[in-house]
RNA sequence: GCGGGGUUCUCCUAGCCUGGUAGGGAGCAGGCCUGCUAAGUCUGUGGUCCGUAGGGCCACGCGGGUUCGAAUCCCGCACCCCGCGCCA
């Protein structure tokens, strides 16, 4: 969520930046705020000064009963203001209520070395890191290997739960928890601390940490219950401090998250959606950083560390992209997309690390304050940032390491997690 | 799931039965005092709106209702504690 002051002092600032988003509905969205605004503090004016002159009179009426006089003028005077207010304060919500929404859909101030584009195809490439394997015969997909070597099973899934889910076995799904395990020892080694969150949440929280396109495009809702499944651990983690003043000698707080994940996937047609690649559920570690506003871009760099590190560390190849105007979505301000190499020569994406400064922070009400017994300061930053989802490191592990055999070699820094496990066969 | 207790401003707490300006303490910030520190003392402390000064409104978990007037009475919901039930 914007800044409604900065909105109000300052309309070219935000008007400058939502240009280079190449959605001028949003433009429009911004002027109907702004007249919208307009009209609530208008109308919240006219209401305060009917509360102000009820105020009065029933002052007076205590004064009257209290020195054991008559009141009843008085309290006939005051007896049609309830519904003028009222009917004034029903007309105040309502401008509040469509300013808010407005709001909830302006999206982030873009840092200045975000790349203009118009969507994914322009976004930067930063670097390209490792090398692709040289296969002196035709590599497989990873649903092949996989399932040649009976270590998935879509068809069961789908029988049971739909398209979408899947089934680990043996050592395939020892390799998901050797992955977990790597990366939540090397992010501990870091000074993160390792979190289990809620893995469902109530709407209030989640319209808090992400947009409302995500509502019916990726969550599960839980019949009857308030409750929605989470997408990912950084929702409840970033929304843990909701309504919350955190004391600025604990910040930053560093999390690494460790969930499943549950995405409709709704509106997915045409993308690539084989296989492990866009699934209604896998397993994800995540990094989260709620800190001071002026560490945030330091802590932006580390988080990217972090995750090449992982990478480099498997061996994988991969490049990194800086995500562009047109595809950065609304929260971030920043945003570097990790995409690993597959064996059919794509770069895909496996993970993205966002700076989305006080946005969501605003969004969450999650303040900071100077010392204890202070005011609040003002709004704290949060990063957060895919450390491996295991189901697309999967995909990569599989298809970079095959042989010619069909079987696929264990990366080193997981076979000791694995009992000292070389292969897949 | 059932029954009881609870949620008050940054923190702790009074007020609720019996409706009438939300009181006290701590912390923090500033002023005074002081050679300095401490003590003492005074003022301030959240959100929001109008604005030059200054003032208004809101905030007692959240949302409704009753009333001239609600922290207080009534209804619904969330969360926490205690007990009972069910359960891996």
């Amino acid at each position: 969520m914007l800044d409604i002051k900065l909105i109000r002092e300052h309309p070219e600032i935000i008007k400058k930046d939502l240009e280079k988003r190449c959605e001028p509905e949003k433009l429009e969205m911004l002027n109907q705020l702004i007249k919208i605004d307009k009209q609530w503090r208008q109308n919240l004016v006219e209401a305060n000064e009917l509360r102000h002159k009820r105020k009065l009179i029933t002052t007076e009426v205590a004064n009257l009963k209290k020195q054991g006089k008559d009141a009843t003028k008085q309290i006939e005077e005051a007896k049609n203001i309830p519904q003028q207010i009222k009917r004034l304060e029903s007309e105040v919500a309502e401008f509040r209520e469509k300013a808010d929404q407005l709001l909830m859909k302006l999206p982030n101030i873009l840092h200045e070395s975000v790349p203009f584009g118009k969507d994914e195809h322009d976004n930067v490439i930063e670097r390209l890191v490792g090398k692709p394997p040289k296969f002196d015969f035709t590599p497989k997909s990873h649903v092949e290997l996989a399932s040649d070597l009976g270590m998935i099973d879509f068809e069961r899934a789908a029988k049971v739960a739909g398209h979408g889910f899947y089934y680990l076995k043996g050592d395939l799904a020892r390799l998901d928890y050797a992955v977990m395990t790597y990366t939540i020892d090397l992010l501990r080694s870091r000074g993160y601390t390792l979190v289990e969150p809620p893995l469902m949440m109530h709407r209030k929280p989640y319209l808090g940490v992400t947009d409302l396109e995500f509502f019916g495009d990726q969550l599960y809702k839980i019949e009857n219950d308030d409750l929605y499944l989470i997408a990912t651990s950084e929702h409840p983690m970033a929304a843990s401090y909701m309504d919350e003043v955190i004391l600025q000698k604990e910040l930053p707080i560093k999390y690494v998250g460790v969930s499943p994940c549950f995405r409709k996937e709704v509106g997915a047609h045409g993308k690539y959606t084989k296989g492990l690649f866009r699934v209604h559920q896998f397993n994800k570690i995540e990094q989260f950083i709620f800190c001071h506003p002026d560490d945030s871009w330091k802590f932006h760099e580390e988080l990217q560390k972090n995750s090449e590190d992982l990478y480099k560390g498997l061996g994988l190849h991969y490049r990194v992209v800086n995500v562009c105007t047109g595809d950065i979505g609304i929260i971030a301000a920043k945003k570097y997309d990790i995409e690993v190499w597959m064996a059919d020569g794509t770069f895909r994406e496996a993970g993205s690390n966002s700076n989305c400064t006080d946005y969501q922070a605003r969004r969450l009400n999650i303040k900071y304050r100077k010392k204890a017994g202070q005011s609040p300061f003002g709004f704290v930053h949060t990063l957060n940032n895919t450390a491996l989802a295991t189901s697309r490191t999967l995909i990569a592990i599989l298809e970079q390491y095959q042989q010619k055999d069909g079987s696929v070699v264990i990366p080193e820094v997981l076979s000791p997690l694995m009992g000292n496990l070389e292969r897949l066969e």
